[in-house]
DNA sequence: TATTATTGACGACAACTGTAGTCAAAAAGT
DNA sequence: ACTTTTTGACTACAGTTGTCGTCAATAATA
């Protein structure tokens, strides 16, 4: 399993694209992929009939082409995302996150509210101390 | 290529481990994770050996075991890292890791004081805005 | 409904990963 | 120098991942 969650990068890639477009049918994620990545169809399908049996995705199989619908929400899947690699990856440390936000890293308006706020709240909490 | 820069996420932990502690010999490198993961002495060999093939490690073979040594730094090594996280998994959007330390990470007195100055000195840069 | 196009279940496969045993060569100890 | 350990080069191998082709079943069209 190379990320987090059992999810593989290209089961991610086909994941995420599904959770921005949904329901989506193999072709329809296929036609995307194309363009971009380059997928097979049949590869597409492969990886979403994968991240299915990984209890990913769901599908409805009504009239027509199977529909599939992502079981975790995208945000949810990040925010595990996040928490599996700088765990896994920067063996808990933050620091390196933060080194990459002071060199360069873009952040969006709201973002950077969002850091505003949240480093004024945390300012009485160092790490080590309890909640 | 599980992680990013082809290195394996056992070749990472591997990795770290000697960029903390260097020069390794493969007997120092197993003893350690003999206690922890659970490395035969044979597999942090190969695992070493995959490294120094791509280029993350090399060795000196003088008297006795060889001596292994970090190509690269592990602050380098780990920038990249987030470099790759933030751009193959979460499509280049930092949102995903602001919400990560908004819903209680824990950081560092250093790690907090850097972000402060870094929220005070990006006021004025929105995303998009040139350099 | 005959014909054509679309779908999806399977099967395949090579490359990459994790894991380690074997065994000869080299080093250390006596 | 002889014996015992320690090393490291190789080999191996199963599981995972990325990639699709085939082909029969379905659906859409003429």
């Amino acid at each position: 399993m190379g990320v987090a969650s059992g999810i593989t990068p290209a089961e991610l890639a086909i994941l995420t694209y599904i959770q921005d477009h949904h329901p989506a049918t193999v072709r329809e994620v296929a036609d995307h992929f194309a363009r971009t990545n380059e997928y097979a169809r049949t590869t597409v399908l492969t990886l979403m009939e994968r991240l299915r049996q990984k209890g990913y995705l769901e599908r409805d199989e009504g009239t027509g082409a199977h529909r599939y619908t992502p079981l975790v929400q995208k945000a949810d899947l990040q925010q595990t995302l996040v928490r599996d690699f700088v765990e896994r990856s920067l063996g808990g440390s933050l620091s390196p996150f933060v080194a990459f936000l002071s060199q360069g890293a873009k952040l969006s308006t709201e973002e950077l509210e969002e850091l505003k706020a949240l480093v004024k709240g945390m300012d009485t909490r160092p790490k080590g101390s309890q909640e």
